[in-house]
RNA sequence: GGCUCGUUCGUCUAUCGGUUAGGACUUCAGAUUUUCAUUCUGGCAAGAGGGGUUCGACUCCCCUACGGGCUACCA
């Protein structure tokens, strides 16, 4: 049987998504691009008490900067024919399916209270005999499997806070297929009965999941595996509702996690490990805050491609892919079994990479704002020039300002151990003769301007290293930066000399 | 604790029974360069441990250890 292939990311709005959760995306994106399918969001805002109100907007946003179109759903172009996608507009939805199964004996209600059960639990806790509702325990509580019917519709009717919950078989192996993992086994003994619909009206993430991805026709649930555990549940309910022949594809990604420490990573790290946990800058209703990779300066192309190469791999040596590369090389089986941790390094490392390859055009965009925000001034078109110049110093997007500062201000410092090494007394009498080499160029290009000087140089059997130096000294104050001459032309005839004076006036001679 | 998934250089990973176990990041050394950076060359560095199966195991099986996940009216 094949289907059309329909995939969704369905996060829930409790505050910024980590990446962890854009890497979800991203392979669901990347499969169903492959394959020619839909990549739909749905929000799954089933918690009132966990729900954060800018969250939702936060996830979209970090989707677009990092090029994952939505084709349906919340931030798409058209919303689509399956909404609403937001999981608190599809409240009543639920209850229906609710009811369903508890017609069908699949599922009953369950009228113990939160803080019975937790009363329960503490004790379990004490006994070392931790307390489950499961198969066993659900004889001896407040349900509709205990209580006489008459008693049930009594409390139904005086409006009875109740939950409903899954009856989870007695004794049976349930065979999983992942399309990562292969077969996982689990004993129906060791789940709990879940609880499906809440007492506040609101179904929990299995119902909820499970109903909407069949409404919506998801033919690959594709998610991380901290939902393993819990596709026994799933898949069971599918079976519930006799919806087997519908059912998705299950397929488990490997968790990143934290790269010290212990566990996966989580939106609660913020900021804690040195670098962001978040693809765009956070700001929360409480004035917490917490860094985002586009603040810090990363390129999304590299984001993303980094993202791509944790927990995936194409098999053939190559590490720089742009998107429609990722979508032609993607599948499911070249993804890993096991959790990675996550490494600073080689993400700036692929942002270098991908600040190497990105026109200079596009850099001079990000350049432009950064020369402005120093009190320079600039046009695109020189920043473009500059880009060219020094784009392959740059790690991240601001460097592109601390590697090309020279460019637009005039030094105030000069190197003091260069002007120890260099400097000597008889550099002032020879940086006027290049003064007069420049003035008088015929060709003001950085090729001929450094012929001109390098034959002044052979033929009057100076030092080379000490004359490049020394100018370099005097243009950009310190012994980096771009190729002399190069700097020379951009910045161009005037500012050259007057910088050269500039120096001779200001640095003692030694 | 129970259930479950996993385990190759410090990190990300390749290998789908036979390889000097490959690549990348990091790091170190060298080359190139007027400088810095880039680039290039080279070095260091790995199959958790123990049993099997096999002519032959990193690869298959079992046990142990370690790590991850789940174990809520959270997702």
């Amino acid at each position: 049987m094949t289907r059309k292939v329909r995939v969704r990311f369905a996060p829930s709005p409790t505050g910024p998504l980590h990446i962890g959760g854009v890497r979800t995306a991203l392979f669901n994106f990347l499969f169903a691009r492959k394959h020619g399918g839909d990549f739909l969001l749905r929000i799954e805002d089933t918690d009132q008490t966990r729900f954060v109100r800018n969250a939702e907007n936060y996830i979209v946003e970090s989707l677009a900067w990092c090029g994952l179109t939505v084709d349906e759903g919340i931030g798409a172009k058209t919303e689509g024919n399956y909404g609403p996608y937001r999981q608190s507009d599809r409240k009543e939805m639920y209850q229906e399916y609710a009811y369903r199964l508890v017609e069908s004996g699949n599922a009953y209600y369950a009228f113990d209270t939160a803080e019975e059960l937790a009363a329960l639990r503490a004790q379990g806790e004490e006994t070392k005999q931790p307390f489950v509702y499961n198969y066993l325990s659900r004889k001896k509580l407040q349900n509709s499997l205990t209580l006489s019917a008459e008693e049930v519709a009594r409390k139904l009717e005086a409006n009875e806070a109740f939950v409903i919950r899954f009856k989870m078989p007695e004794n049976f192996d349930v065979e999983l297929h992942d399309l990562i993992r292969g077969e996982v086994h689990y004993n129906t003994n060791e789940l709990d009965d879940k609880v499906l619909y809440k007492s506040d009206g609101m179904p929990t993430y299995h119902l909820a999941n499970v109903v909407d991805d069949y409404l919506m026709k998801i033919s690959h649930v594709i998610r991380g595996e901290e939902w393993l555990s819990s596709m026994p549940l799933h898949v069971l309910l599918y079976k519930s509702f006799a919806w087997e022949n519908e059912m998705p594809e299950f397929a488990h990604l490997p968790l990143i996690l934290k790269p010290q420490g212990q566990g996966k990573l989580s939106k609660r790290d913020g900021d804690k490990f040195g670098f962001p946990v978040f693809p765009l800058n956070w700001v929360g209703d409480n004035g917490e805050t917490a860094n985002g990779y586009r603040e810090w300066g990363f390129l999304p192309e590299a984001f993303v491609n980094m993202l791509a190469l944790l927990g995936w791999n194409p098999g053939t040596e190559q590490e720089i892919f742009t998107m429609d590369e990722l979508i032609q090389a993607f599948s499911l089986e070249r993804v890993g079994k096991s959790g990675a941790k996550f490494d600073l390094e080689k993400t700036k490392w692929f942002n270098q990479q991908w600040l190497h390859q990105t026109p200079s055009a596009r850099l001079a965009e990000f350049l432009l704002p950064l020369v402005e925000a120093h009190n320079c001034t600039a046009t695109l078109a020189q920043c473009e020039r500059i880009c060219d110049l020094v784009k392959e110093r740059a790690v991240l997007i601001p460097d592109l300002w601390t590697v090309s500062e020279y460019f637009f201000k005039v030094p105030e410092r000069y190197d003091a151990k260069i002007v120890q090494k260099r400097w000597s007394a008889e550099v002032p009498a020879l940086l006027e003769r290049v003064i007069q080499i420049i003035e008088t160029a015929q060709n003001f290009t950085s090729a001929a301007l450094e012929e001109d000087v390098k034959q002044f140089i052979q033929s009057n059997n100076v030092n080379m290293g000490q004359i490049f130096n020394c100018l370099r000294l005097a243009l950009v104050g310190s012994g980096t930066g771009a190729h002399l001459f190069d700097i020379v032309e951009v910045i161009g005839k005037q500012e050259t000399v007057s910088r050269i004076r500039r120096a001779i006036e200001r640095i003692p001679n030694n």
